[in-house]
Formats: structure tokens, sequence, C-alpha cells
DNA sequence: GTAAAACTTGACGTTGACGTCAAAGGCAAA
DNA sequence: TTTGCCTTTGACGTCAACGTCAAGTTTTAC
């Protein structure tokens, strides 16, 4: 498939495609005459892409880790990456659950604040 | 206090500081020289808002949630901001543990890979 | 065969959260 | 009083992940 295809199918412009490409963590064969063409494989790797983005990692970390990520495959020191990653992500997520519940009890206050009536400071007028 | 140590009892820049003032994430009192003095409460100001940057809130979004998060006063529209906002922050932590566990079985597979001697595309010689 | 749509590279623009000087004035210790 | 750190505002720099033209080529549709 060409590159508008492959936009059209993982939700990404064909910009960050080839921005991608710049940055080493997609390949392409090309036609004669120049163009990229992608096998199906390229659906999956985009959003492997798209979820290690997702996770906070830079596209220069990725370039690093996804040729262990695709192919099961690595040295000592790349799984030792991956597992720095995966706590640094383990330990973020622990803190965003927190900021959750933090939020919770805010929204919790606030609804009852408005129950009771209490005034807002946004709102002092009623 | 004054603004270095804030910074250096929050971990933040003093740029940092001076940039939350300017997109009014936070407010100090002048002398009459014009420098910044802080109050205790200023310190736990400034955690809240690194959670919060750190839960992907921009600091527009901050400014207009935090009278909310720290008076626990809102109106009927902040509060759906909030909720809005709670709900985002809890579908990114379920996006990122999906993220956590796939990087998981990637070290499972590399692992089991490397201790069955597999070879390693950077390190094919062995 | 021709027009529209898709593709190419190249290069400059954008945005947020600061970093990094610079030039000036403020404040506590010796 | 002078030394030396602290603070002030102002303004330009940075970096990543693209957006957005531009100008030309290729493929597709009729």
């Amino acid at each position: 498939m060409r590159i508008g295809e492959l936009a059209r199918r993982t939700g990404v412009t064909t910009r960050a495609l080839r921005y991608y490409e710049e940055q080493n963590l997609l390949t392409a064969e090309r036609s004669a005459s120049g163009q990229r063409h992608y096998a199906e494989t390229a659906v999956d790797r985009i959003h492997l892409i798209r979820q290690l983005y997702a996770a906070g990692l830079s596209s220069k970390t990725i370039a690093e880790l996804t040729p262990c990520v695709i192919d099961g495959k690595a040295t000592p020191e790349l799984l030792q990456r991956l597992a720095t990653e995966r706590d640094h992500l383990d330990r973020h997520i622990a803190d965003l659950a927190q900021t959750r519940d933090r939020l919770d009890s805010v929204i919790d206050g606030a609804s009852s604040n408005m129950q009771t009536g209490a005034p807002c400071p946004r709102d002092a007028s009623a």
C-alpha cells in the first residue's frame, strides 16, 4: 500500500509517516519512480510506535528499542534499556493514578459544597 | 520565603516559577523592592501544579482548574471540566498499562531468546 | 489524453515549557 | 563599605513532533 492508505488506516498523517521514516522508526520499499510502498505489517508497526510515543518515549528511544520489540531479540544492554523504560512507565502510571484519585476527591468535595450551597469564588453573587 | 528557596525546596527552577506566575498558576506577595515572597503553602501548590502537568494538562487548563482544586469549590461548568479531565486521565492510565504489559511480554520474549542462544540482529557475530 | 488526485523533497512555521544570557538593582556579612 | 550571592525584567534560544506551503512528478480516473 502507498503512504496515503497507510495514513488513513492508522489515523496518522502522511507528514508524520515521513517523519517516522526520517527518525528511523519505519522503513519502506520504493517503487521505480520513488514512491513508498508498505507491507501490511506497517499498520501494526505504526500502532506500536504511537503506543510508545504515548508512553512518553522519544523518537530516539523508540528507534533504539523497536528492533528489539519487533524481533523479540536483544542484547543485554537493550534488555536493560527495556526494563528501565518499563520501570519508568510503571512509576508514571502510579503517579497518574495518584493524581486521578486526587481529582476524584476534589470532585467529591466540590460536589458536596455545591449541594450544601457553599459559595464559589467564581460566582459569589448568589 | 524568596524564589530561590522555593526553587530548592520544590526542585523546580526559578525560571519555571516565574513562568508559572506568568501563566497565572501561582501568585506571590511583593516586597517594597519588588522581590517575590511566598507562603509555606506555595510548596504544596507547586507540587500540585507539577502533578497536573504530569497528568498531561496544559498550563491553561491548570490555571482554570486550580482555584477549584485549591478551594474545593466550583461552578457546575468547572465540575464538568474536572470530570472530563479525570476521564481523560483514566483512559490514559489504561493505555499506559497496556503499553507496559506489551513491554513486559517483549522483555519476556527477548529474555527467553537470549537464554536459548537465539542470535541478535545487533550482534549476529556469535 | 487530460485533468484530478496522490506522491515526492525541501524548507520554513508552530507550540509549550521552559533554558540562557544580559544588564540592573537588592541584601546580608565582614 | 565592599564583596558576593540573590533577585528583577526582558528578550532571544531550544527542542520535539509535527503543520503547512511550494513546486514539481506520478498515478489514477474518465
